[in-house]
Parts: structure tokens; C-alpha cells; sequence
RNA sequence: GGGCCGGUAGCUCAGGUGGUUAGAGCGCACGCCUGAUAAGCGUGAGGUCGCAAGUUCAACUCUUGCUCGGCCCA
């Protein structure tokens, strides 16, 4: 060697190698994103992907269809993100996963948008046609369709975005109305009755969103019903059951009284009363509430006698206008109701069950049915036996204490006190802010619990179904069933949807507006039945797969009809269906239809999807209309496995609204952080339960983000050059360290695929981040620097056998990693799988690694896991000798430790060094403790490293001086 | 008001059937390196496991109540 002094020393940095690569570490992703799809257009990713998993194992997520109006929120962006990574990580192992994605097109919210660009115009929904109505809705919920399919498709979904389904596809119309004439042929469809929220104002029926609560003044009632039977307690007869209303008008529409009996519970003196009253008669009602209503009444009373609670049971009252006959001369049962409460009132309700859900179901579980004496427009009907033709029943006057009712039971001696003074909130129209009520109103319903009867099939279709259904089973049963064969996950979600269909009532699927797939039935005007007639069917059916809709009216009736019927015999149903009966279809004209042929089964098997995926209200929305549409067209679910997501929540783990100003658009995280960023923001918190997104976490996202980046950046740089030539194929031929890690590795793929197959996307994420930052880049990378820039002679291209061994195993390494991730990063491992392979087509083709086979040596794991704990103890001993600034690089540290240990492992001191890239380490029998000490040799001009054999600093150590001669 | 679900370090998450000083990554602070450099490495400080009772020799883990939050209903 030269005798070179040190500050003349020459500077071998041109000697070594150093990590070169293209792939820059800034990634500029909202620029980046947009080109890299425009790519994957231009190439046909899609396509290219269906043809390369063409014949392999099936797995079908079938899309849920999101709501066709509006911008992508953070709920779209959560679950598609969700769906495309179960969708790519299926892919990733090589099955055929097809995705089509749909939208939900009909119903009252986008019904409401075209309204109100109507009203905007001063134009009145009434005068136009319902053809152009519905054809404006329809462009409606196109319009928000193309609107959210490019943001979805930003987001980085992959999909056949250019065939989705639309409910409102004339196809699928068709095929909604298919399915529910099956339920019509099985018998499953019947016609009855359900108070709704009326504006007799609009005549209209309102949803729960068309409703707004505001304080009003009411005219607040007592009337006394005179008690005629009373089997437990016989001195009731002749005393009066004492009720108490807000609304007068429902009198005369009156049909039962409500008492508790366990009001006692509730309070214990609250137990009814007979009182004497200063007018002579005798009182019946609770005992708590008796003063409140002398107040009101002016009448002293006297309790005569407590009541037992069930001294009412089988009791029967008369109506005060019981003289007028017929309706009203019919009994009033006393009926049990354990909603009756003694906070306000007399604790006896008097029912309607025309006019409350309450009222109503507890009428109808006592046989007792609505009497539809309100019409449309507040008004009793003509026929009424009292109050005929009168109304309306919100007017004030008409309930005031000198309105006709009140004026009307106050001759008739029933009416006890009347004020018009009593305030509350009460439900008003959203639009006209006229008050509202609930009325009664013919609809149609699929019921639960209907053994389907076996003896009368009426079509071919329906020994179908009941063979599906399985020997008398109700609706109810046969989803019950299905909901235990179907996989959940979370499994708390069985339970959920579990309990729901349990207690769920009847299926209301009739609604009283425009835009949506029409209830097509006749019924027959005489008999009341609905018409079962495969062949009218049939032509309903062709006509709105021709024309959509608008094919049912009543100018194509006789067309359906035929020859064997005559419209004139029938009423043409003009309801529409519920829109979830819609999204329950999905199913039937997107799996089973064969206009998606991807999603066809090849196995012959059911169509049923390998997954539904959703937020979990749709436990009570989607998962469930569906569910009950295919057991009561197939006996069976739709689904082999339902997957739930939480809500996403803001910073603080509050809902996002509008109004509180916290909501986070995903579409401008897009633009300013990327889609990457979003989809491991998705993929990294646990989506089972609610979860939060705030800047900071996006912050810690983008940190994360950069981490998983440089990983790749460093292997793309590490293997600059790299080409089959060098690489080592024998892992049993490669270091300690390189199968140490090749286990690792297989360890992590064992984790990754375990993590696919649970959906739990969370430790997946987690799992490949720990690896790369702990295995890879503070471990194996750092102690790998010295080999990857030393062991090379970048003149002549040789290198060391360990450092082709590195290589090589780098470049298993990037394989394998760069398919985990693809998933997750969608555009980043393109852009990474891009630069090292500018022609090898798109990443997503790839398909799960199959890494180098090699014998697995516990041992070996082991021991290396133990070193690491060692190597652990000696960092932490090198610091405080740092700090004092007696060493600076690790590798000035001369570590000295007992022998033992080591020993017994079999490593050598060189390895030793290596592992805590460390100066020298000594081995002594019996050292206590590690200690540390600086190095007393010269530092090696070119690797850095403190060795005996250097002369000077700045001369060579052994290996270089090889290398460098090689 | 009812049904169901959840509350572990600043953040994101681990913590089978209750058992020694509750873990990880990130962030933060401090330091090292300057041949991954708007990068890399190390060390460290952070938690009365929502609150309160109870069961138990022993509870983050079981029971009850409360509280906060969420979904679905009313």
C-alpha cells in the first residue's frame, strides 16, 4: 500500500456502489394518478385482467348499488376502497373476480331534486306529463352516475366501469317487476292497511324527511265512554272510562281504549281509580293523573275504590255518539297496551287505529281494522255517520271547543272539558308547513309469517319456490335459516340482521309516487283478488323490457289483459315499489341475467355472490331486502358472506354533517394527497367498527405513506443492474443472515394470505409496514449496506458471493412485496413496478409470489430472533458512549460481552459485527454485562469500518483491497 | 325512549379461555450518520386500559350501573 498521508487520503467513493434509480422519492401523486389511469385505459387493464384469470375459481363480490345522487362522500370512498381491495387481493391469488359496480336510480330523494328545479321554473308537477317527470328523473340519476363513476374511478377502483347496472335499466325494470309477480303467483303478496304521515293539504303521503316538528296550540279534550261490561270488577258497569286527547278529530273515528295493565310498574300509585264525581257519576282512569283532570274538568272527585290492573280485562265501553247507530253503536273493547304511560292524560287512550301506529297494530292484533273514514283531503266521507262530509280535520275552528265535534259530545254529555291550550310540537309538512297527520292508507305487503300454502299452486314458477322454501315454511323461517348459513364478518353482524328479521313486521312494498318500477297488478274490482295469470305476466314483463316504466298505464291495460280479461273488471295498481325491493333484485338481474358474463357461475353452483359488502346499516337496508326477496323467490340468501363496515367519523369520533362543518370530502384528499393515500387510510384503520379520519391521522397516513415508498425507492436503487446472472438460486448456499430473512419473509406471506382470507385488511396493512420499517429497513438493509456498496468492484462488475446472495434476495424481495402491495397502493406500485419494468405490462396482472422453496430451519429463526434481542441491548449500550461523544458511528464501538451465549449459537465474531454494524466485537468467558469501548484501529478509506489490518485511516481493509483487484 | 355496537399511549392498532413492571408502528424529544440525504439509524419520554361499584387470591380481560360516541328504530 501507499504511504499516503490520511488528509491526502484518496477518495474511493467512485469505487463503491450506491443506490441508483429513477423512482423519485417526492411522489407527487395528484399529478401522477390521472396519467397512470389514463394508461391503464388506454391498455385495457381491465380487459386485460379478465382474460388472464379467464376459467380460474370464482369469487363474486356483488356491488351494493349507492344512491344516484350527489358527489362520492367518505362512505363511498370507504367501501369501494374496501371492495377493490377484496376484489384485487382475490385477484392477486389468481382467482376470476369479476367487479360490476351499480347504482340505485329510483325514489323520493331524486324525485324531490326534480321537483324542485320545477319549482325553481314556477312549474307545478301536476301539469306535467308523468312520462316527462320520470324522464327527467331518469336524466337526474344518469347525470349523478357519470358523476360518480369518474370519482370512483379516480379513487383507483378497477371494475367494468363501462357496463355498471342501473336499476332503472330498462333490463332491470323488467327484472324487478318479474320478481315481484313471483311473489304475486307464490301468494305472497297481500293487500292491507297502515297509518302513514298524510298532508291532507298536498294529499299526499310524506316520508320521514318530508316532516318537520313545530309548536302549536291544540284543543285538548276529556270524553267520557260509559262502561257496559266489565267481567272482572261487575260495579264498573255504568261508570265512565275517562280519555284525553290532542286531537279531537280522531273521535269520531274512535274504536277501543287502551289501558296498562302493569302501570303500576311504571309508577306504583299510579293504579286506576273509580272516583265519584261532583256531577254523580263515576269515573274510571288513573289514579295519579285524577287531579290533573279535575283541574281541567272541574268535577271534585272521590276515590271510591283502587283498581287491581287487570280489573279492566275483557271490559267494554260505549262510544258517547253510540245513539247515531251502526260504527258508532258497536263496542269499545278495553285492550292491553303497554305503551300507555301516566305521563300525561287520563292513563286510558282512546284508539284509532285509522289515525296512530300504536293504535293500529294494537287494533289489528284485537281484529279490529281501519275504517278509512279520513280522506285525502282531511275530509270525513260523505257516508260517515257522524260529521259526514265535514273538515277539514286540521282546521283549529274544527276542534276547537265549540267546533262541531266538541259541540256535538257535549250534547251527547261525553265531553267532560275542551280547552284550546294545550302546546306541543307536532309534525308539519316539510313543503307546505301545513300540518300533517297519519291516515290509514291502502297498501300492499309481503307477509312474514304466511305458511306458504302448498295444496293450490298457481303457476309453474311457484312449485319452484316452494320446493326452494322448503315444506311450510313462512318467509320469516326460511330467512332465518339463511342468515345461519351465511358467513358474517364481523359475526355480530348475524345477530344484528338476526334480530331485525325476527321482530321485522310485515313488508310494506307499496309507495304513492312516480319515479319507480310499478306494483303491476290488476284486482279485480268485484272479488278484490289480485290477478295470477302467467301470460298477462308475461306481457307486463316483455312491455317494460321493451319500453321501462312508462309501459304500465292504463292506455296499454287491455293490451296486458288480453282477450280472457276486460280492463274494465279490474283496477290497475298505480303504487310503485319501494326502492329497496329495487336493490333487493340486484342479485336477479345482475348475477343471474348473463348480461355480465364474467359473473356467470361456471360450477353450476347457485348464483349466489361469494360477498356482499356494506356499512352496517344496510343490515336493515340492502343485506335485508335482498335477503328477503331471494327467500321468497329462492329459498335461500343471495349471498355466501356479508361483510360489514363502521361509519367514518370525524377527528374527535363525532358524525360528519353538513351543518357541523367536520365533514372531510375524499375527493379533495384526492386532489391534494392522492388516492394512495386515502385507500391506506381506508385499509389501515379497523373499518369493522366506527373509525376516524382528521388531518392529523391523514398526516400519520402520509408519513406511513413515504415510509413504504423509500422502502421501494431503496430496493429499486439496491438492485440497479441486477440480472439473472448474478442471482443465487440455492438459499442453503446463501448467508445466515439471507435465509434468515427469506423465512421472515415467508412468514409475512403466511400472514398476508391468512389476513385475505379473513377480510381483516387492517393487519394486512400493518403487517407489511412493520416489515418493511423493523425487518427491512432499521434491520436488514442497514446491516446490508456495507456488502450491497463494498463487497463490488464497480469497474470490473465483480462481486462477493454474500453480495450476490443479497441481491438476489432483494429481488425476491421486491417481487414479493411489490404484488402485497399493489393492492393497497394501486398507482404507487404501478409507478413502481413501471420503472424497473417499463414493458412488462401493468402490476395488477401479477399474481401472488411464489417464493424461493428452501428448508425451514426453526433453529436458524430462533437464534437469529434472539440475536436481534442481543443486537437490541448493544444499541442501547453504544448510546450513552455516543452521547459522551466518545464514539459517533456505531462502527467506531467496540463491543466486548460473555462468550456464552454466543458460543452456544455458533456464530462468529465477524458475523457478530455485522448484525450490530459494530467495530470489533470480543468474546470473553464470563464478561459481565455488554461493554463498550472506542476503537483503537484506522478507519478503512473505503467501507468505512474500523479493522486491525488498516494501516492508516484511510488505507484499505482486506476486502476492499480484494475487491478492488478483482 | 328501545335494540345492537364501541371507548387501550398525541395518532393508527395488538392484547385466545382473567395471572409477573400493558405492547407495536408512527408521531414527538434528543442524538448519530452525511455513500438511501426534504432520506437512513439509535435512544428516550408518553397510558389510573371511558368512569364507578361488584365477583375473585388476582380484571384491560367477567357482572352491574353510569358516561361519551355510533348504527338502526320509535
Amino acid at each position: 500500500m501507499t504511504d499516503t498521508p490520511a488528509t491526502e487520503a484518496r477518495d474511493y467513493r467512485d469505487t463503491v456502489f450506491l443506490p441508483k434509480t429513477d423512482f423519485p422519492m417526492k411522489a407527487g401523486l395528484p399529478q401522477k394518478e390521472p396519467a397512470i389511469l389514463a394508461k391503464w385505459l388506454e391498455a385495457n387493464l381491465e380487459g386485460q385482467i379478465r382474460a388472464a384469470r379467464q376459467g380460474r375459481e370464482q369469487f363474486i363480490l356483488h356491488d351494493g348499488p349507492p344512491y344516484a345522487n350527489g358527489d362520492m362522500h367518505i362512505g363511498h370512498a370507504l367501501n369501494h376502497i374496501l371492495k377493490d381491495m377484496v376484489v384485487r387481493t382475490q385477484t392477486l391469488k389468481g382467482k376470476d373476480a369479476p367487479y360490476v359496480p351499480g347504482w340505485d336510480c329510483h325514489g323520493l330523494p331524486i324525485e324531490w331534486k326534480v321537483e324542485e328545479q320545477y319549482r325553481k321554473k314556477k312549474l307545478n308537477k301536476d301539469e306535467v306529463p308523468v312520462e316527462e317527470f320520470r324522464a327527467e328523473c331518469r336524466a337526474y340519476a344518469q347525470h349523478w352516475v357519470d358523476v360518480q363513476r369518474e370519482q370512483l374511478k379516480r379513487l383507483g377502483i378497477g371494475g367494468d366501469w363501462d357496463n355498471p347496472y342501473l336499476t332503472m335499466d330498462y333490463e332491470a325494470e323488467a327484472t324487478i317487476v318479474r320478481e315481484l309477480m313471483k311473489f304475486a303467483e307464490s301468494g305472497q303478496l297481500y293487500r292491507g292497511a297502515k297509518p302513514v304521515m298524510w298532508s291532507p293539504v298536498e294529499k299526499t303521503a310524506l316520508a320521514e324527511a318530508e316532516v318537520e316538528y313545530e309548536d302549536i296550540t291544540s284543543t285538548q279534550i276529556d270524553v267520557a265512554f260509559e262502561i257496559t261490561e266489565a267481567p272482572e270488577v261487575p260495579k264498573l258497569v255504568g261508570a265512565f272510562a275517562i280519555i284525553w286527547t290532542t286531537t279531537p278529530w280522531t273521535i269520531p273515528v274512535n274504536q277501543a281504549i287502551a289501558y296498562n295493565p302493569a302501570l303500576e310498574q311504571i309508577d306504583y300509585s299510579a293504579c286506576y281509580g273509580v272516583f265519584n264525581a261532583s256531577d254523580g257519576r263515576r269515573y274510571v282512569l288513573s289514579q295519579t293523573l285524577a287531579p290533573a283532570f279535575a283541574a281541567r274538568s272541574g268535577l271534585e272527585l272521590t276515590l271510591e275504590s283502587a283498581l287491581s290492573n287487570d280489573a279492566l280485562r275483557g271490559a267494554i265501553a260505549r262510544h258517547p255518539m253510540h245513539a247515531l247507530g251502526g260504527f258508532f253503536a258497536r263496542p269499545r273493547p278495553f285492550l292491553a297496551g303497554d305503551f300507555v304511560t301516566t305521563d300525561s292524560g287520563t292513563g286510558l287512550v282512546h284508539m284509532a287505529p285509522d289515525h296512530g301506529e300504536d293504535d293500529f297494530d294494537l287494533c289489528k292484533a284485537n281484529g279490529l281494522d281501519p275504517v278509512f273514514a279520513v280522506e285525502g283531503d282531511g275530509k270525513y266521507r260523505d257516508d260517515w255517520g257522524w260529521l259526514g262530509g265535514q273538515g277539514s280535520v286540521i282546521n283549529p275552528k274544527f276542534n276547537a271547543p265549540d267546533g262541531p265535534i266538541c259541540t256535538d259530545l257535549r250534547d251527547a254529555g261525553g265531553l267532560l272539558a275542551a280547552s284550546a291550550d294545550y302546546k306541543h310540537s307536532y309534525p308539519h309538512s316539510w313543503r307546505s308547513k301545513a300540518k300533517i297527520i297519519f291516515r290509514c292508507t291502502p297498501q300492499w305487503f309481503v307477509p312474514m309469517d304466511k305458511v306458504i300454502d302448498r295444496d293450490t299452486p298457481r303457476c309453474a314458477d311457484e312449485a319452484q319456490i316452494r320446493a326452494a322454501q322448503g315444506d311450510g315454511e313462512t318467509l320469516r323461517q326460511t330467512a332465518m335459516r339463511a342468515i345461519a348459513d351465511t358467513r358474517f364478518v364481523p359475526a355480530k353482524g348475524r345477530n344484528r340482521i338476526g334480530s331485525m328479521v325476527e321482530g321485522r313486521p310485515d313488508w310494506v312494498l307499496s309507495r304513492q309516487r312516480a319515479w319507480g318500477v310499478p306494483i303491476t297488478l290488476f284486482v279485480h274490482r268485484q272479488t278484490g283478488q289480485y290477478l295470477v295469470d302467467a301470460a298477462v305476466n308475461a306481457r307486463i314483463v316483455a312491455a317494460v323490457k321493451e319500453g321501462g316504466v312508462d309501459a304500465w298505464s292504463d292506455a296499454r291495460a287491455q293490451e296486458y289483459l288480453g282477450p280472457d280479461y276486460d280492463a274494465a273488471d279490474y283496477e290497475r295498481i298505480t303504487d310503485i315499489l319501494d326502492v329497496w325491493f329495487d336493490s333487493g333484485c340486484t342479485h336477479a338481474f345482475v348475477l343471474e341475467s348473463g348480461k355480465w358474463p364474467a359473473l356467470v357461475r361456471r360450477d353450476g353452483g347457485t348464483h349466489s355472490a361469494d360477498l356482499y359488502l356494506e356499512g352496517s346499516d344496510q343490515h336493515r337496508g340492502w343485506f335485508q331486502s335482498s335477503l328477503l326477496e331471494s327467500c321468497g323467490t329462492r329459498g335461500r340468501a343471495p349471498y355466501k358472506a356479508v361483510l360489514t363496515h363502521g361509519f367514518t367519523m370525524d377527528a374527535k369520533g363525532m358524525k360528519m354533517s353538513k351543518s357541523l362543518g367536520n365533514t372531510i370530502s375524499p375527493i379533495k384528499v384526492m386532489e391534494t394527497n392522492g388516492a394512495d393515500i386515502i385507500r391506506l387510510w381506508a385499509l389501515s384503520v379497523d373499518f369493522t367498527e366506527d373509525h376516524r379520519i382528521g388531518d392529523e391521522i391523514l398526516k400519520g397516513v402520509a408519513d406511513q405513506y413515504r415510509k413504504l415508498r423509500n422502502t421501494f425507492r431503496y430496493l429499486l436503487g439496491a438492485l440497479d443492474g441486477f440480472t439473472e446472472e448474478e442471482r443465487v438460486t440455492d438459499v442453503a448456499a446463501m448467508p445466515e443472515l439471507e435465509r434468515y430473512m427469506l423465512s421472515l419473509l415467508a412468514d409475512l406471506d403466511a400472514k398476508l394470505a391468512r389476513a385475505v382470507d379473513d377480510f381483516d385488511f387492517n393487519a394486512y396493512t400493518r403487517a407489511l409496514a412493520d416489515f418493511c420499517n423493523e425487518d427491512l429497513s432499521a434491520f436488514y438493509f442497514d446491516i446490508r449496506k456495507d456488502r450491497l456498496y463494498c463487497d463490488v468492484n464497480v469497474a470490473t462488475g465483480y462481486q462477493t458471493p454474500e453480495r450476490a446472495a443479497y441481491r438476489s434476495v432483494l429481488d425476491t424481495l421486491f417481487h414479493a412485496l411489490i404484488r402485497y402491495a399493489a393492492p393497497v397502493l394501486v398507482f404507487t406500485a404501478e409507478e413502481v413496478w413501471s420503472t424497473r419494468y417499463p414493458d412488462a405490462g401493468s402490476v395488477h396482472l401479477l399474481e401472488w409470489p411464489t417464493l424461493p422453496s428452501f428448508e425451514r430451519d426453526k433453529d436458524l429463526v430462533i437464534r437469529n430472533a434472539e440475536l436481534r434481542e442481543l443486537r437490541g441491548k448493544v444499541t442501547e449500550a453504544i448510546e450513552p458512549v455516543r452521547r459522551e461523544k466518545i464514539v459517533r458511528s456505531s462502527l467506531e464501538a467496540e463491543v466486548t460481552m460473555s462468550d456464552l451465549e454466543v458460543i452456544l449459537r455458533n456464530l462468529d465474531r465477524a458475523y457478530l459485527a455485522e448484525i450490530f454494524i459494530s467495530g470489533i466485537v470480543h468474546l470473553e468467558a464470563g464478561h459481565e454485562g455488554i461493554s463498550i469501548k472506542p476503537t483503537t484501529h484506522h478507519k478503512c478509506g473505503r467501507c468505512w469500518r474500523h479493522l486491525p489490518e488498516v494501516e492508516s485511516d484511510g488505507a484499505l481493509c482486506n476486502r476492499c483491497e480484494t475487491v478492488l483487484d478483482a
